[in-house]
DNA sequence: CACGGGCTTGATATAACATAACAAACACAC
DNA sequence: GTGTGTTTGTTATGTTATATCAAGCCCGTG
């Protein structure tokens, strides 16, 4: 019974690729239900699950949301920047910035597995819009 | 009416110095019950808000949950890592690392207000231990 | 092929986290 | 002391997430 889960990260990944904005676990079952009426929330949590995993989604811990990684194909931790007038969200990479935040938090022996960098504030469009306002 | 809040607020913040690791808003409310039976979940989340904004606690995003802030003085946006084994948390402060985070975001011209960085891994004594076994 | 163990998926139910919205109390100006 | 604005308390509900068990599939064995 492979198929169907994979057949459901596949539904899910193009509704949030479809949105390009952070969407809630709950909106996303919402869209799926127009075709699949009887889903229920466990579905839609294990295939965000395996598709952040994966690396085809990313989870905004500061929003309880997903989104689609857009510029796919790196499955580093990425550095998140959120509107938090529109919702736009863009991915950044830097290996360096990584290394030096595990470098500060392995000060004391730790050591990371997982890296949650996550700013938010207003992105150009929105604030220059506001500018005129 | 502004004192009792500010006596909610010292409360809470007792609570979390107590336990040192981190504790959600239902865990911080059942413990005030004891002393205020009647207290509802509006209530903490206002004295946790109040407390986050003024730098005596921190929320962490990827837990949602509250932490006492340890080296307090500092209201800036704080680097913390978290065992995944043990709960504990160390907070760090690099104002080089922020800079450097702001400029990566702000390539596209955005503004950042809010810096989340949270490094899930192991601590020290946690990674020893598990060295044993 | 049947049947049985182990795993994946589905469904039900409920737990955990958070806030909207309104009511009551206070505080301060007049 | 009465009106107005603000803070706090309470009720109710909304949102996010997971535990748990049931059903289906896969595949190896007899």
């Amino acid at each position: 019974m492979k198929k169907r889960g994979e057949i459901m990260q596949a539904e899910v990944l193009a509704i949030l690729r479809r949105r390009g904005t952070p969407m809630s676990a709950y909106e996303v079952l919402g869209q799926l239900r127009d075709s699949h009426p009887q889903l229920a929330p466990p579905t839609i949590y294990r295939a965000l699950a395996a598709l952040t995993e994966r690396g085809g989604v990313h989870r905004l811990e500061s929003l309880n949301a997903f989104i689609a990684c857009k510029s796919d194909s790196h499955k580093d931790a990425s550095i998140l920047s959120i509107c938090d007038d529109c919702g736009e969200v863009e991915e950044f990479v830097s290996p360096d910035l990584l290394k030096a935040l595990s470098s500060i938090a392995g000060q004391s022996g730790f050591a990371p597995t997982r890296h949650v960098i996550e700013v938010h504030g207003q992105c150009a469009s929105c604030g220059s819009a506001q500018d005129q306002a």
